[in-house]
RNA sequence: GUGAGAGUAGCUCAGUUGGUUAGAGCACCAGAUUGUGGAUCUGGGGGUCGCGGGUUCGAGCCCCGUCUUUCACCCCA
């Protein structure tokens, strides 16, 4: 019985796997650089954990199921969950700032689409204790230092910025209801996508008012936080905190990979300061990456109210981006090995086998030829594997115990007596 | 969950108005090649034409259903 591989998942075949390593790696290391330590949790969580912020639709979007002891419980769909509990767990012993980062496994049991799987992974970094818009300013440094070293510049993507608290105040400020704003919030987010006509047919079922309706198209009209109109001390304070992450960007050097943009929302609830999202310049693929500050969310697992900023970036976009933009090989090495060892008779497999090991041992990479036989075909098969030296057993180790050596990079070879060679490994 | 396109070898795809035993390139395996590598040539293996049903003397081709996939919508943590 052929069974088929689930809707929404892939097979990592070992070509696919080097890519995937090859992003992994890269997030590891650009988080390790900027001072972040690695953690990760289960890959399931109790169902509840995941109803706190997003309710009950959400039970729709999850992969979940009943344990044998009837509990309720749901593979990861995100690690934010999952690290406000550990970190609630432990809160009073971790030394402050908290700077971790992690790379799960996430499922989700949505449609698949162009650069959304059911099943991905998603680098996450997170600055848990520093209520200061720096923190923000090193989460937002730390994926544009990640998205550069990989070659990618500010003509290809854009981190584009902007402040809950900011809108909030502005919102606020022109008469909208406190309790208003969420919805407001998902409408204004949606505005990119949606047409001049649509946008103003939604936004007077939101805002009968014809004349906030019109407070609110002007200021979100603005393309520099430096234009946005000081309407009281609450505006003006949260547009000074736009200003320093700003300034903080610039002093780390990604100034031109930034810019202030009104419509970044982020669709989730629990944001309260600081939203971003990175896209690319030409703008036809979903954001590659996005977060923000969520000062309510160790709160809101029940711990106490400590600030938080992070983000999060999935491997589906940022592949098909690399992809576009040639920045990621599809014939990257899947091992390397550093010497090929062949024989040309069966009764020297037992020596090859015995010299594969000891150079095994000796902590290099060696691989043999299950056959002997002719020099030609097996050296092609040592070309084949990328091998970086080729070893060959022949009539000279019969004769004298020597190894042919041969450096598959020049082409030239030496011959060497196969105790001098592994004592010099 | 809604809508549209696609599905033929491991991969990329041909396949005539419906007509005998379904093809090519690449990949794989072997040989040419009895001690020196990415080439070339020759040969070989590999298919329930996604699956199920229907129309027909006859279906890879037409119709219906279903699954998968691609794209868009809903959603997007």
């Amino acid at each position: 019985m052929k069974i088929p591989p689930v809707k929404g998942t892939r097979d990592f075949y070992p070509p696919i796997m080097a890519r995937r390593n090859f992003i992994v790696d890269g997030w590891k290391k650009a988080s390790l650089r900027n001072g972040f330590e690695e953690y990760d949790g289960p890959i399931f969580e109790y169902l509840k954990m995941y109803q706190i912020k997003s309710g009950d639709e959400i039970v729709e979007q999850l992969f979940n199921l009943t344990d044998r002891g009837d509990r309720e419980l749901a593979i990861r769909p995100e690690i934010t969950p999952t690290l406000a509990r550990m970190v609630n767990q432990q809160v009073n012993s971790l030394p402050r700032p908290i700077k971790w980062f992690s790379v799960p496994r996430l499922c989700r049991a949505e449609r698949p689409q162009k650069g959304r799987l059911r099943e991905f992974f998603q680098w996450n970094i997170d600055i848990i204790g520093i209520d200061d818009v720096r923190a923000d300013a090193e989460v937002i440094f730390t994926a544009i230092d990640y998205l550069r070293s990989l070659g990618l510049t500010s003509k290809d993507i854009k981190a584009k910025i902007s402040s809950r608290k900011l809108l909030s105040a502005l919102l606020r400020s022109i008469g909208i209801d406190e309790k208003d704003l969420s919805a407001i919030y998902v409408l204004l987010d949606k505005k990119a996508k949606l047409s001049d006509e649509a946008f103003e047919e939604m936004l007077t079922k939101q805002v009968p008012d014809k004349v906030m309706q019109d407070k609110i198209k002007h200021f979100m009209a603005v393309d520099s936080v430096e234009h946005v109109v000081i309407e009281n001390d609450e505006v003006a304070r949260a547009v000074d905190e736009v200003k320093e992450l700003f300034k903080l960007l610039e002093l780390m050097g990604v100034a031109d990979f930034c810019t202030f943009d009104m419509h970044i929302v982020r669709g989730l609830a629990y944001y309260t300061g600081i939203v971003f999202e990175i896209h690319d310049v030409v703008g036809e693929l979903r954001a590659v990456c996005g977060g923000g500050r969520f000062d309510n969310l160790l709160r809101d697992f029940g711990g106490p109210e400590i600030a938080a900023t992070g983000m999060g970036m999935g491997d589906c976009v940022l592949e098909i981006l690399l992809e576009q933009n040639g920045l990621i090989a599809n014939d990257l090495p899947t091992r390397s090995i550093d010497y090929y060892i062949i024989c040309t008779e069966d009764l020297l497999m037992m020596q090859a086998i015995s010299l594969t090991a000891k150079i095994r041992t000796a902590g290099k990479c060696a691989d043999f030829s299950y056959k002997s036989g002719k020099v030609g075909k097996l050296m092609k098969t040592a070309s084949e594997l990328k091998a970086k030296n080729c070893i060959i057993l022949g009539q000279e180790f019969i004769d004298g115990q020597e190894l042919v050596i041969k450096d598959m990079q020049t082409g030239q070879q030496k011959q060497e007596k196969n105790e001098t060679f592994i004592t010099s490994l």
